[in-house]
DNA sequence: CCTCCCAAATGGACTAGACCAATGTCCGTC
DNA sequence: GACGGACATTGGTCTAGTCCATTTGGGAGG
């Protein structure tokens, strides 16, 4: 059985869509019973809630629905997620897919033999119909033996992922660096020569901690920007 | 009287101090009753620990001590912190300072009226003694009327700001974009014009909802960058 | 009519105990 | 010796209740 507290931050995310922003939640007291749980429970469901960024509390007065969500950053794992979140239709052109075999740089980077075959695909990512980023995969060649690029144009590489090959993603790291465009990228994303870019470069694993991806991604920087909400920063040593 | 768990939680830390990477912390049932606490309590400090991505739990095996910290990313409220974290000493110098007229756009930012005073102060900011970034702090002259650089060149703003004002942050709004140096900011940081870099653009608030600060930092593309963990990703709605 | 204070309501913390779920070990079996 | 299952150990979740801290609104008193 799923958690229970998983289960109450669904029901309280239903709860809040039909809600409107500022409105405060029922009280603790009163929702725990109704949703029968004890009331610890219920404060972890809406503790997770909170942490989404979905709801805000206050000690004495209540719990109310926060405003539009800030995006909280650097949890980007997905493209269409990311462009969804921020108000934008993504799509996807795919430029360039085929097998390669892995040069020593590329080996080390998905933790496989030099010259072990490597898919890689080549996509245009778009916001609204404009070019907002381009994205290289690679994906070892035992992990995605006959992927190719016309399955990516629509479907999420992930979503395919689980799908055809039962893979599960369990985790990654993932770099952010600013960089320049170089001429090709200038050409893809149609901006100037040495335009202000992101460069995303991601390493992803399955649960059995086998390398599944290494993703690099240039994104326009004219087009793309971070948004935090910086929390009353308790660090790592101060609580005072 | 502090909560429990965040004693709790600097007690881990300093057990966890004295710990090899690896290495398991004695079982829940053990510590709690040591620490004279109930065992979700401890687990509640136990947590505080995880999430700062100091020690990482296994269901049915233990609590073990984690590798050296990989950067938690946008959680960046102070340079300093941010680069001792990173592994780097931190320093500054203050290049500018003095008292201005809010044009429209930073009286916008700062929720003040065009024409308000200001206090300005741009700063180099140097990691082991290399520049870094270049911050130009905007504080509006009733937050903080006698302001100086002088005063800057060693204390942290934020520590100024609750000893001598009496002011605490509650929190914040930062954006992140890619962009290029212009000439004096290449001239300070020391490489060539339009070098790739950062912008960091932060409004902070202290707990009456009053604008304290508007920073503006321009982080060398070259030596700043981001590195995130990235989570199995349990996103606004798919627990499955 | 205004001000100040207090009490009710609300979220925050904590407890002691129960049971569930994942893990790893050890021992019997083959 | 290799396999497999029972079991002890460990973290994960949940409960029902107590007490604390903060906020807020309304009533007493000026």
């Amino acid at each position: 059985m799923a958690a229970k507290y998983l289960s109450i931050r669904d029901q309280i995310l239903d709860l809040i869509a039909e809600m409107d922003v500022g409105e405060a939640l029922p009280p603790e007291r009163t929702l725990a019973p109704q949703f029968g749980v004890a009331r610890m429970t219920l404060r972890r469901g809406i503790e997770e809630v909170v942490r989404e960024g979905r709801l805000k509390r206050k000690h004495g007065a209540g719990t109310f629905v926060a405003g539009p969500k800030i995006a909280q950053g650097l949890a980007v794992t997905s493209f269409s997620e990311d462009m969804r979140q921020r108000g934008a239709t993504p799509s996807s052109r795919t430029l360039d897919a085929g097998e390669l075999s892995a040069g020593p740089k590329l080996a080390k980077r998905l933790e496989i033999s030099t010259g072990e075959p490597v898919m890689r695909v080549v996509r245009l990512r778009l916001a609204d119909d404009a070019p907002m980023a381009v994205e290289t995969l690679h994906v070892p060649g035992r992990v995605a033996p006959d992927l190719d690029g016309s399955a990516l144009d629509d479907a999420s590489f992930y979503e395919l992922l689980h799908e055809d090959y039962g893979i599960v993603l369990a985790g990654g790291v993932q770099t952010i660096e600013a960089t320049v465009t170089d001429e090709p990228e200038s050409e893809i994303l149609e901006v100037p020569l040495h335009s202000p870019a992101f460069l995303f470069e991601r390493v992803s694993r399955a649960r059995d901690g086998q390398v599944v991806e290494f993703v690099r991604s240039v994104y326009r920087g004219d087009r793309y920007q971070f948004r935090v909400e910086l929390q009353p920063a308790r660090g790592p040593r101060d609580p005072s």
